[in-house]
DNA sequence: TAGTGGTCTAGACCACATC
DNA sequence: ATGTGGTCTAGACCACTAA
């Protein structure tokens, strides 16, 4: 085995629990059952049991054995990434209507964003995303030829793209997203119901696989009235984490802008 | 000493680093060195390096000693937390004005949002930043009083007002950042010298001790053609982390809007 | 009280980097 | 060839939790 003994303890307990084979509050194994699992001694079952609980997976603390934490089973940084993944998560119905999808020429913009020549084929896509049949998200989404090609003999209409490139072996492994605000055009207005010129928020997508080669590019914007961004994090050097995810727009979003007249 | 040995390996180092005695790329004493220097044996001094290197301050790979990151000193947690240690981090100058600083009761909305009476005093500023001279960012804040209270013997025009809470031992350690857009009211319009209506980049944040107890709230809104958020993920299980810090816009940002007409 | 995880030691072998 | 970190073992003691 080239593979180092504590990963594959690692990797099976992960799995067990991505699985559902254990589920959130469950308690894995006691480190003597592991060690007797896996014919290990303690070194190695300890380093698995602490790489997952920084992956956040699990939680420990002294004198109990270690339970698998009740957060989302999947990562927010999967949600983070699929709108049906997160309006699933949350419980909420997702759905999309697809304007257009088209092979094309890319313009000087997107090619220069894919990092593809002026005259190569892309493949661009125009979604409406919605929550509970409410439109939430307009999607343009491009993406280089041989990633898109997969698109045109799948129900752009039927649910996850990204969860479909993944199946077919795309390596989406990395994603760089900025974050603004804009002024919604016709197009925008139109699809959204919203007045020309009111303020969406827009999160640009750069999408590319381990070895950082571009596979897809996307410019979303959001109505502000249905869906924020949050973000979370701690200055506490030790166990410091940052989470980013969606929110629904709570009801009770009151405007703080007037406070200091 | 109740405090563990690798636990005070693991500060030593770390605060050889934040201190300026190891800067980035310096190399890191071998194991075997800082196990004579702390009379250790290898597993408390790797555990150590271990926990530094999960933390991002160091690089460890197979044969070399460890080096202390490249990485801004300043881990960009602290960057999103204030605006002059981002702008500064970037090498920019970064400015503020204080157009009001009050204490006053508490509104509804306030109230709530720091949770406190609707009796109570809090602290309010409101302060233009400023990036190179040119406003950027308006910023709404409320503090609970006896952290406020800090401010009235602080030239809130000097500099990061984080920093300066923080120096004086308020225990501010978590942020909530919800993050959407909105359009420019009169006050935004005229004090970041956009058309009323023209869409602001809004991000709310929640800032609480350790304990959960509210500290502060504040309501920050930029100009999008001024300062972006990014945030970097991937979906990789091992040494997922997430990044988020603020950008200046791109000159080139350009409009990727109507690409499929 | 018995079992658990948290800490630490002492020694070993291997893969890799450097000279 | 030597030193480095990566891995693993076997045993020990302590602090905490739960029955």
């Amino acid at each position: 085995m080239t593979v180092p003994l504590h990963e594959r303890v690692r990797t099976s307990i992960r799995d067990r629990i991505l699985s559902g084979d254990l589920v959130a509050g469950d308690t894995l194994p006691s480190e003597a059952e592991l060690c007797a699992q896996f014919g290990a001694s303690r070194g190695p079952v300890r380093q698995a049991i602490s790489a997952l609980s920084a992956e956040g997976l699990i939680e420990t603390s002294q004198g109990k054995v270690p339970t698998v934490s009740r957060l989302p089973l999947k990562q927010p940084i999967d949600d983070f990434f699929s709108f049906s993944a997160w309006v699933t998560a949350i419980g909420r119905i997702p759905g999309q209507h697809t304007v257009e999808i088209a092979l094309r020429r890319a313009d000087p913009v997107l090619s220069a964003e894919l990092r593809v020549d002026d005259d190569e084929n892309i493949v661009q896509l125009l979604r409406v995303r919605s929550i509970d049949a409410e439109p939430t998200m307009l999607e343009r989404t491009a993406f280089v030829a041989w990633v898109g090609r997969m698109l045109f003999d799948f129900d752009t209409d039927s649910g996850s793209i990204f969860g479909h490139l993944i199946e077919q072996g795309v390596p989406l492994d990395h994603g760089e997203h900025t974050i603004d605000a804009v002024a919604a055009d016709e197009q925008d207005a139109l699809h959204l119901s919203v007045p020309v010129g009111s303020p969406l928020l827009r999160v640009r997508r750069v999408t590319t696989s381990r070895d950082g080669e571009v596979l897809e590019y996307s410019d979303d914007r959001y109505r502000p009235d249905r869906a924020d961004l949050v973000v979370r994090n701690a200055r506490t050097p030790t166990s410091q984490r940052v989470f980013v995810t969606r929110q629904l727009t709570p009801e009770t979003s009151g405007d703080t802008s007037r406070r200091t007249p």
